[in-house]
DNA sequence: TAAACTCAATAGAGCGCATCTATCGAATTG
DNA sequence: CAATTCGATAGATGCGCTCTATTGAGTTTA
């Protein structure tokens, strides 16, 4: 035996409204015999008789009327289901959940903010702040859509892109003897103290790689847990430290006491981008999320 | 386009519950195959992807939690409705909305009402009282589903049957000249006084029918309301008037101060039937009904 | 590294059933 | 009595749901 469909229930309650056959016929779009038809079996199927059908007069049986009354909840919450899925059918608004590196994220987003906000304005954006490794498991559980982290990385089932080349530069107090130098070799830094962020920080490991071979020391017993009290630790005169770029910008870059210097080349850079689930449903709004980015960055 | 199926949100709900394709089919009674393809269809019509189809990992987009959250809803009412119709599908449960004449309804009720409950036990009855042209204009819309009343009666779209015959008797005021009489013959009544039920009671127009041709005469100015007002007067010794045999009987025909007389053959009688719509969706309970009272009356 | 396994997507066939047009039949109206 | 209204019935048609069989991508095991 047939079940319940939602077209029958649509055929009940026009006839609940009209009282009238054609006109019902009329108002779902089918012709009058396959109404009455359908509402034959939706009776035969419910066990009940729902219509009374006397002559020039229609009416609702009991059974009828508490059928109806269910029958308008579930349309309503069928509209409702279409409209809002019309509301979900622009690529390009939503909520997005995006995560990024700390050290990224305080300094990437002032830049590509306004530009964002004009070139997908109806995209919300739900901002967050991970280290590489929680990334990623956050991304594959589903937790958040996008992430932006130094690539390469590797895990199954997520795809990447670049989105810009970040080099690094050298923070140093003010008054340092390479304060003069308008670009800095890796050997200048011989014998330097170099101060690092805490593990888990893969610009720790990046600046460990760029600097393995020069002649420097890690500070013993610290381990900044921000890039702002790293800052503040190169300013206060204990040693000097790597920047990317567009931590080095801005207010944080002309702070008191802290100068910074670009590398001459070969720069040393890091390579910023972004990662998603291969399965993504949001394909489309986070490509043009990472165009803006990419655009915007540098 | 097609449009929203029931079906289609029982796939979904089945997906969202499980998170597998396989199992969610083997839950839905249908081929994975069949779920997978009709679900693509339900994103295609609504536009937007439901679900995010990773190796291993099945899981819904936001747009596709806010559908199910509706289609959880939509289902649950549309359970309802079959566990609805299946209260209502005994045909001999349920309320029905029965109406008596008042020269009936406080007489026959407690004769039958025993057995009803017994025979009928899931029957609620509604009870009414109307006189009969307003009876059957109630009838007619639907206000009460059976109307108890003399026969015959005529009106469109209406059907009835016969529940018993009732004889007339003869009240009087005890020490009445007629008291010894056994029975009592029409002509016996000449010269007597009659009193009657207002305008409107059928019971008037039937008593004035049977004494049409003998020499009684109507008390002025006397309309009773109720045939207890009617016995109370006949008490008091302002004349006599004829009842209805249940109306005779019990507690009403024993009170003090009244006789009550039958008549000599041919004993005039009422026919007492039911009533109810000929488009009626409760024959069955009306009919059970009807049986119960004409094998309970007399 | 190949083989077995898992799981969703695809292909193609079958047919149930919703839908149509045409017509009937009952009841009402002029 | 003819005309009209209105729901039910009859029979034909075709869409689309459903199935089985298979593919193919990805994962786990030997």
């Amino acid at each position: 035996m047939a079940d319940l469909k939602l077209k029958d229930l649509r055929y009940l309650v026009a006839v609940a409204d009209t009282r009238h056959f054609g006109r019902a016929a009329e108002r779902t779009f089918v012709s009058q015999p396959t109404l009455s038809a359908q509402l034959k079996k939706l009776e035969e199927y419910l066990g009940v008789q729902l219509i009374e059908r006397a002559p020039k007069r229609v009416s609702l049986t009991a059974a009828g009327e508490e059928v109806v009354e269910r029958a308008r909840r579930i349309l309503e919450a069928s509209d409702e289901i279409v409209e809002l899925a019309k509301g979900h059918s622009d690529p390009l608004a939503g909520r997005l959940k995006l995560a990024l590196l700390p050290t990224i994220g305080p300094y990437l987003l002032p830049h590509v903010a306004v530009k964002l906000r004009k070139q997908l304005p109806r995209l919300e954006l739900m901002l967050y702040e991970y280290q590489t490794d929680v990334m990623l498991e956050k991304l594959h559980s589903g937790e958040i859509d996008v992430g932006i982290l130094a690539l390469p990385v590797s895990m199954d089932g997520l795809d990447s892109c670049e989105l810009y080349k970040e080099p690094f530069m050298v923070a140093m107090p003010s008054g340092h003897r390479l304060e003069k130098r308008a670009s800095i070799k890796i050997e200048d830094l011989n014998d330097e103290t170099l101060l690092l962020l805490e593990d888990g920080h893969c610009l720790r490991d990046q600046a460990l790689e760029i600097c393995s071979g020069a002649g420097l020391h890690e500070k013993q017993d610290f381990r900044a847990t921000s890039l702002e009290t790293l800052r503040q630790m190169v300013a206060s005169g204990v040693g000097i430290t790597l920047l990317p770029e567009l931590a080095g910008r801005g207010a944080y870059g002309n702070a008191r006491g802290v100068v910074i210097r670009p590398f001459a080349k070969p720069v040393p850079t890091r390579t910023i981008g972004a990662v998603w689930r291969k399965s993504t449903a949001r394909r489309s709004v986070i490509m043009a999320l990472a165009k803006q980015i990419s655009g915007s960055a540098l």
